[in-house]
DNA sequence: CAGTGGTCTAGACCACCCT
DNA sequence: GGGTGGTCTAGACCACTGC
């Protein structure tokens, strides 16, 4: 399953931090015993050491360890480019997911043109879904698939979840992404949608990369404001840009 | 000045990119070739170009080399932990920074309670400031630095950077922090001081941690919503939490 | 085929923490 | 002092790309 002996022990040491194996404040065997449990050479466990710290799962202090951080923060960081289906399974909340719109366009939609005027002209599926939590509307998501890449979109992928029928079916390796996070004024549909008192709603707008660079998706993410959450760990940089 | 030969290249390819000497979609020497041009081991090269995947300026691709990523979309991620001062300066932007309350507190102002509920009785320095940008209050930090670990903070300190402050004068090192982005209703002061029409402002509230652990920081940042925006670079994590 | 990045190793030396 | 993490090296083998 493992594709590298780094990332089977990263997975492994995560798993154990999960389960409570090993406790925030506590800390992990050390390096040299983590080789003698793992078979490893010292530089593969100080890799999958270094993932748990991007993470922020763990701190490494010189001279006495790697100590496993607290995330009792109700709300555990899930950054990074997640799926709602992806969130869902990890958060465990009843949610559903209502697909009100998807079909094959030559050019760019409307409302997206705003948000990314470099794609006016490219065709692609538009989707749009809206999801409920609690049986609450709290997140509208549309989607403009670019095709290419994407040649096709099954409407039972959109009811589930795309990125598992790209990443299993389709064979992509989704890679990377940039968001961006603002407060923006929705039209009276929107509105309506979200059951929102006033125009206000969070937007998540991001440009979705496949590992050769393409970009494959496009989304705006519309959020009623009293549900919208977004956790981050973040690490202090040594790089000046 | 470099602590890293890894961080030194780093910083170099970094420097090299912002400068156009690489330039988007064009690839980098490949790692044989950084390897005479640094005089450095395979490892540390790759050490130092992760860390440039990381921050998302490059792409590595397989058989092909790593290829310098675009980030002409107007905003570059500069996430991570920075401060109002540091952003500024990367920025260029015309800011000013005024300082409404600098004092000392035995226990955690009311104000903070609600977010930080796990430091009520902490004694700090409770800070305000206003920052303005080409003459318009867009934001109000509030700080509560905790104490221990801060014994002092002067008030050119406060007006100028803290962050500067703490790293060089009291040489603790800064190393990550726990964020979470949401929206709130805030009272009719806060409402004034920022010119909001209504009382709806972004909220960021931090807490942020040295590098063996101690909390030494609560921040709780409102921000006009109009002016709101927050710009993130992620990859896809291969673990599964 | 040669060139690229992906992974892993065994060993070295250093800096820091503790007792 | 012995144990911890921080850094760097030289070399190996593999998988993928492109000619």
């Amino acid at each position: 399953m493992a594709q590298s002996k780094v990332s089977a022990i990263a997975q492994d040491l995560v798993d154990k931090i999960k389960h409570q194996q090993y406790k925030p404040g506590e800390y992990l065997p050390s390096e040299h015993q983590l080789m003698d449990l793992y078979g490893a050479s010292r530089e593969t466990i100080r890799k999958a050491l270094t993932s748990l710290t991007d993470l922020g799962l763990i701190q490494k202090i010189r001279g006495k360890g790697s100590i496993v951080l607290n995330l009792d923060r109700y709300t555990f960081p899930i950054s990074g480019i997640s799926s709602f289906a992806e969130l869902n399974n990890q958060l465990g909340l009843k949610a559903e997911t209502k697909v009100l719109l998807l079909q094959k366009e030559d050019h760019l939609p409307t409302s997206f043109i705003k948000y990314f005027p470099e794609e006016k002209n490219s065709a692609g599926f538009h989707l749009e879904r809206l999801r409920l939590i609690e049986g609450q509307a709290d997140v509208l998501d549309c989607d403009y698939l670019l095709s290419p890449p994407i040649n096709s979109l099954p409407k039972d992928a959109a009811e589930t979840s795309i990125y598992n029928y790209l990443e299993n079916k389709e064979k992509l390796e989704i890679s990377y992404a940039t968001k961006e996070i603002s407060v923006c004024k929705v039209d009276k549909r929107i509105q309506d949608l979200l059951q929102l008192d006033n125009k206000l709603a969070v937007l998540v707008a991001s440009r979705n990369y496949l590992a050769d660079t393409t970009k494959f998706e496009l989304t705006l993410s519309y959020h009623r404001p009293d549900k919208f959450k977004f956790v981050d760990f973040a690490r202090r940089k040594k790089i000046k840009f």
